[in-house]
DNA sequence: CAAATTTGTTCGTCAAGCCTAACATTTGAG
DNA sequence: CTCAAATGTTAGGCTTGACGAACAAATTTG
């Protein structure tokens, strides 16, 4: 049996197999269909279907009521549409003068109707770029996804000193609020504290020197390694 | 009633508006539904019932068996999608180094996904260019197609010495063949003569000096005006 | 650990696009 | 100017992806 081309997958097949690989990119817990439903916009029985098809064409594994786990040829096209995302998205950028809170979106779409052939001479045009606008790791053209590392802010010790990897693109508004507060891939920062019931974590970053208090939903959204 | 954005109509609207348009660009005759079948790939009984929906929302003006027109609404999603596609191909070769047989599916699909932002941001960055690699116009962003110019070659009269304003961009392999003899938008010409039941016609072309022999399809591919 | 709540599945329905087959209208050739 | 051929339309079905309602399983909690 061949490997279908992505191509040939339906729109709604590309999405869930993009949202299934996504999902266990950054933390291990399996997607649950609600949680499916959830990012896609559609109803819950919608997402059951549409599981129950890729399982027949031998794209996830799932028994009713099991969990939720791509095969090797489901997780190939998986990454491809993450390449196809996150090149689309540096592009854009790079390229068209976007700002990183405008990219999703437009990629979000795009990704389902650019064909190989402009992805990889957008690749060509970037230089290979191994990073997207966000800091996640654009996966190569063979499918060989590169491992991402780091932790969420929100767990990092305090009194470590960190370099952000990657900040998730889901909220537009906040990577506005990150653009205005200097915080961007690579910048570096000291945890200072993490205040529990207040769930604000503040750190303090350089140039200029000065302390940021982060909620809970930015101190999740901010992926950081050790430095 | 507000007018809808492009992005509300579906696909297949969207495609049906612009070959409506597309087809009387360059020649006058109104088109049927045998020709818009056959163009889109798709029966008869499918194109007719597309049609009554689109009179059903204002856009087409169509009475069974009658004439199929364009109204002001229906013209002017018509001329933005001819522009989104035009500007497409205009950047796939300019920025990202295709060959201008290439463009056309590619821009076919792309159409129908990029944004009025995208749109605008790579109209910018050609710095609004006014023709497509094949020579054809590109309605500018207030919707106001430029007017086309010129006559097939196959109609040019023996003798005239003429430029080439647009080639048809329908067939790739033409193009290619096209590209080997040295024709291309802006490229000069002589008209040798017809020969009428050859169905070929003559040119004579500079640099080098060459005489190059046309079948009806070439020619029929080749507008051209006096110089 | 049993009941209540949450989560997941199945089933019937709908709209969009497409098809084929049957039918209607127009056209154009003799 | 008639009738056959070409063209267009309608009707009925299929597939996909969505929905809600009803039901099934699993998990949480008292």
């Amino acid at each position: 049996m061949d490997v279908m081309p992505v191509s040939d997958l339906s729109h709604a097949a590309q999405d869930y197999l993009k949202l299934i690989w996504s999902a266990t990119e950054w933390s291990p817990a399996p997607i649950t269909v609600s949680v499916m439903a959830e990012r896609l916009g559609v109803r819950p029985s919608t997402v059951s279907d549409g599981i129950k098809k890729l399982a027949g064409q031998g794209l996830v594994t799932h028994a009713p009521y099991g969990s939720i786990e791509l095969t090797d040829a489901g997780r190939a096209h998986a990454v491809a549409m993450v390449r196809r995302h996150r090149l689309l998205e540096t592009f854009l950028v790079d390229v068209l003068g976007y700002s990183w809170d405008e990219v999703h979106d437009e990629a979000e779409v795009l990704e389902h109707a650019v064909s190989d052939t402009l992805i990889d001479r957008m690749d060509r045009k970037l230089g290979h770029p191994t990073r997207d606008p966000h800091g996640d790791p654009i996966p190569g053209a063979d499918g060989r996804p590169s491992m991402p590392k780091g932790t969420q802010l929100s767990a990092a010790a305090a009194g470590n000193t960190v370099a952000i990897t990657r900040i998730s693109d889901a909220d537009p508004q906040m990577l506005r609020y990150f653009t205005e507060l200097g915080l961007a891939p690579d910048t570096r920062l000291t945890v200072t504290e993490h205040r529990p019931y207040a769930d604000v974590t503040t750190v303090r970053v350089h140039e200029p020197e000065r302390d940021i208090d982060l909620g809970a939903s930015a101190s999740d959204a901010i992926w950081v390694v050790a430095v």
